[in-house]
DNA sequence: CAGTGGTCTAGACCACTTC
DNA sequence: AAGTGGTCTAGACCACTGA
């Protein structure tokens, strides 16, 4: 029960570790004891019973701490057998997808847009590739041109699902990209991004006062909501040395054994 | 309430829900609510008195529950006023550094690579930069060239901090790759990756056999031990077409109001 | 000062897995 | 059968913060 002195169990705790939780102490100290290699990938780490001893706290306590690492992929856990380190198996990278307005400003540079096509029709075989989608639904097609200072920046090719997005048709994207505008309407979604080197397609070259041929980061993304409705299409045209894409780390874990 | 006869309690509530746990319901439902939009960003969420008398169950179970959604950065909580859904703000996709031999194989084809050039040198100006190292540490540099069936497939340039990984300088890398070996050498670890596209460089082309100023993408790395040191710069080039990065989302969210 | 979340307890029962 | 984790309870005290 909690009935002796919870309160003074407590109070002890907390003066022994003065400003975070106890949590905290206990997760810190176990991811240490890994990050740092000191538990191998593979090792088994003490049981619950153990660290409530050596904490001095109830299960629940250590449980938190364990379950949280666990949802990490920090380790894993087994009943009746325990709780292993992880082996990190591969790597992976944290791309933030950030809007173009905000890659320019970034930069220092003052950002304006311009719409170039702009076209309503049902989906093509091809389209219905690109969107993932199986019908000829309606679709607005947009051909956009953005800029950082005067120079093209980037050259944006975009179709819409006007069955997800019907607003987008009355839409006239002068003051808000059309990017920026769909992240405002479809707030929670899942998008497949693919990134790629290829030489400018001559069209594409054109806009982007760029010779044709050369080098330029591709970025590919189509967007569902996460109701699985396909939303938009996007392929961004970055000219090759002005645009780098850069993510931070991350390290994937695979059960162990 | 759970005062009668708690078991039973539990046992309605596994047979309302058959199978996952109760965490896991509440969890879904307001996921849902979230995601599909019901709920908007910067709505208040029900306070934990009511999502317990909702669901029949105890405080530390729905605080479990929200307690999580705010890790996850899908609610924002807020003392004597509430929870709040966040609005995503940016999104970032989730981009897999996978193994180049297991890139390879994914392509269904026999993967090969060879050792081109290997100097053992103290780091000059560059390599620091690249490295993110204020020293002239002892280093490995090292450029591989790797295969898929008999074409070249990627062009590696590696750098290797020896202080922090001198069990490097023995390796022969005759059997695994710098890349793999490093991995298993130092587990835990972070890093920083810049992807951009750019035309081949005239030594990287000839070792690709590709012309040069043709197309590439290229993906540098610098990682770093969770405790600090830097471990290695890694620069991939591949030829253009032959490679896409395929990344998933994810939405990041901000705080709200 | 009162509402809200943050943290913690001392149990309890159950499920799963290996022995 | 026993060890281990998975989940849950019915409280408790505290800290913060807005009215």
């Amino acid at each position: 029960m909690g009935k002796p002195k919870p309160g003074s169990a407590r109070g002890e705790g907390r003066a022994d570790r003065g400003l975070t939780s106890l949590h905290q102490r206990i997760l810190s100290d176990i991811q240490g004891n890994i990050m740092s290699g000191r538990w191998e990938p593979g090792q088994r780490i003490p049981v619950e019973h153990e660290l409530m001893l050596q904490y001095g706290c109830s299960r629940m306590t250590v449980n938190k701490v364990l379950t949280q690492l666990a949802r990490e992929g920090i380790i894993e856990r087994r009943r009746k057998v325990g709780s292993f380190v992880c082996r990190p198996q591969s790597q992976s990278a944290i791309l933030p997808i950030a809007d173009i307005k905000l890659e320019v400003e970034a930069l220092g540079l003052p950002y304006r847009f311009e719409i170039l096509q702009r076209h309503k029709r049902r989906a093509t075989r091809a389209d219905r590739t690109l969107l993932r989608a199986e019908e000829a639904l309606p679709m607005l097609e947009l051909v956009c041109r953005h800029f950082a200072k005067d120079e093209p920046f980037c050259d944006e090719y975009r179709l819409i699902n006007l069955q997800a997005v019907p607003g987008a048709a009355a839409e006239d994207f002068s003051l808000i990209s059309p990017g920026a505008w769909l992240l405002r309407q479809v707030p929670w979604n899942e998008a497949e991004n693919r990134i790629r080197a290829s030489g400018a397609a001559p069209d594409v070259a054109a806009r982007l006062k760029i010779k044709s041929g050369s080098p330029c980061l591709i970025v590919e993304r189509t967007t569902r909501s996460m109701a699985a409705a396909p939303i938009t299409f996007v392929r961004l045209t970055y000219p090759g040395n002005l645009h780098e894409l850069v993510a931070t780390f991350t390290a994937l874990t695979s059960a162990t054994k």
